[in-house]
DNA sequence: TTATAATCAGATTTTATTATCTGATTAAAG
DNA sequence: CTTTAATCAGATAATAAAATCTGATTATAA
């Protein structure tokens, strides 16, 4: 199977688009979004869990408690949440999993592979959560209606 | 971890890759692409064998047996191996992992990402072994004297 | 101050991927 | 014909990723 995100960080991106989408003073607990993300709740409690020791989203213990962004969503990018749960190996790594793969020593698709990848990076730093909100409301209303 | 392919394909593509840069008429035994590449051999044995399943290798059974290419070079396109190894997958889900992503009920990535993965689709359909071949060599070459 | 509802922490389970093992089958060469 | 060197087939083992479980801690509200 070919993969781009893990699982982790699909649920990660999906739940923090999420939060922004929102658009709460309040917190929003794990209940909510595991259910309206139909992410299993101990999963997605995890990886918020390790999101706020990353500092891109803040939690509230106790009663009326949850999850809220710890900045403002023009602050947050993509790639913040992907270099957070999955790393950068995916921009780094050759693609072809040949060793030692530099500009010296290219494997096959090291230039070709590179323009691609760079594109997506430049894509990820780019779209930041408040750029992203109306799309993922409508998303989120279409995934609620069905 | 971020992937884009498994280790399967990436072990696939370079064994491929391999066959058709050694340009050989007799076939190249699993011993040798385990060595030269550093897969276990084992694994590349059963990886070589589905691509036999696949038709895009042919083997030879029994002394002096091994692998080598089932059509001209030209023919085989990187997307042929990916496609019989991991499937198409990557280019059919949505990247967010959320359901019924479509552009009816686009996620927020949808158009922009979409783009980055026709992009790829095209490169990986465009190269053939044969484009392949020179920049191939000199990779081997310079793994061999490491 | 007690009940409740939430995160947090750590262990465990399940599933998929990666890797290895054993032996059967096949074909060439002596 | 026998030895040798290879693929092939199926089972097993090891590791990593995904998901779940248990209980502790914390903060709000009644």
């Amino acid at each position: 199977m070919t993969v781009i995100f893990s699982k982790k960080c699909e649920y990660g991106l999906q739940a923090v688009l999420y939060l922004a989408a929102r658009n709460e003073t309040d917190s929003i607990n794990s209940e909510e979004i595991s259910s309206k993300l139909n992410i299993p709740k101990e999963f997605i409690s995890k990886i918020l869990q390790s999101l706020t020791e990353s500092g891109l989203i803040s939690s509230k213990k106790g009663k009326n408690g949850g999850f809220s962004l710890a900045k403002d969503p023009s602050k947050i990018r993509l790639i913040d949440i992907v270099s957070a749960i999955d790393g950068m190996d995916m921009f780094n790594n050759c693609v072809l999993g040949f060793p030692h793969c530099s500009p010296d020593h290219p494997c096959p698709l090291h230039e070709k592979w590179g323009a691609l990848r760079s594109n997506a990076y430049n894509m990820l730093t780019d779209e930041t959560l408040d750029k992203l909100k109306e799309k993922t409301l409508r998303k989120i209303e279409f995934i609620d209606n069905k």
